[in-house]
DNA sequence: CTATGTGCAAATCCTTTGCAATCCA
DNA sequence: TGGATTGCAAAGGATTTGCACATAG
């Protein structure tokens, strides 16, 4: 956690940009909830725990911030806001999409390389140069599809 | 065309609904643009050329009513709008998905099986009943990929 | 005639921006 | 000190809603 701070801090200093100490306290929201997806409206709101006088502005020039630096990276699952999660979305080749449940809103995360040559066979039926992919799979969860009789 | 708007104004009809000249005019421009993926603001232009009295409202309206009969779907680009299409999204087993070029904007279809096998497998590793899909490929079109270095 | 549909303007929701105050190298 | 950062409030853009009027059946 620690060392991830500073990997962080060294990428804003060496581009003029300060690690301050809100822009922190976002950072470690964010750490802190590798796996839940936030709204811009929920990362302000745990920040404000630890610094109660932070802005809702600033969050959102923060996560703007980072994700510049793919530091984050943000999502959209259709319900017309962005979720922003740790991590770059398309480095390191582990891409990780998405099982939405559209009963109970759960998101699943799933890390597959279902999609492996996917690229390559859209390159070239397409003539596309593919820089990255999403994919969504919309449906029901295991508790959700087990309790669906009593909708 | 005239046979289309005949089925959805049974559709419409049978569930207390109108089919109203606003509402057909909204039907046509969909139905004339099946290829587009136009925002609401696009629809409301185009309906405004036949029904230069409509007003942007019914336009959400109507295609929010559609929406919900299925007759039409929307999508999300990641441009902060809805787009819609005619037609069903799921129905059909015809399942279509975009690519999407970070240059120009265009957005071309991609009416692949490349997907066959991905819900089978999904829904075996997750335990989850999968509904429907959407994948996004985002990168560079033929025309930009090829002019890209005078960026 | 009566419920449904519609236009307009106001209201919402999420996000961005302008600006003066604050902070830190 | 001077540019970067921030909070607040106002502005923006897309979409929704309230309401009085228009209209279809």
């Amino acid at each position: 956690m620690r060392r991830v701070i500073g990997e962080v801090e060294e990428k804003l200093r060496s581009n003029e940009y300060k690690m301050t100490p809100k822009r922190e306290q976002v950072l470690r929201v964010l750490l802190e909830n590798k796996d839940k997806h936030l709204s811009a409206e929920e990362v302000y709101n745990l920040v404000k725990q630890k610094a109660p006088d932070v802005g809702l502005a600033t969050v959102y020039r923060t996560l703007e911030l980072f994700t510049s630096f793919d530091i984050i990276h943000s999502m959209d699952f259709g319900d017309g806001r962005k979720r922003y999660e740790f991590g770059s979305e398309s480095a390191d080749g582990h891409r990780h999409h998405h099982l939405i449940c559209e009963k109970c809103g759960k998101i699943i995360e799933m890390n597959e390389d279902l999609l492996e040559d996917l690229e390559e066979r859209v390159t070239r039926a397409y003539d596309f140069e593919v820089v990255d992919h999403e994919l969504k799979v919309f449906g029901r969860c295991r508790e959700c599809a087990a309790g669906k009789e009593k909708k």
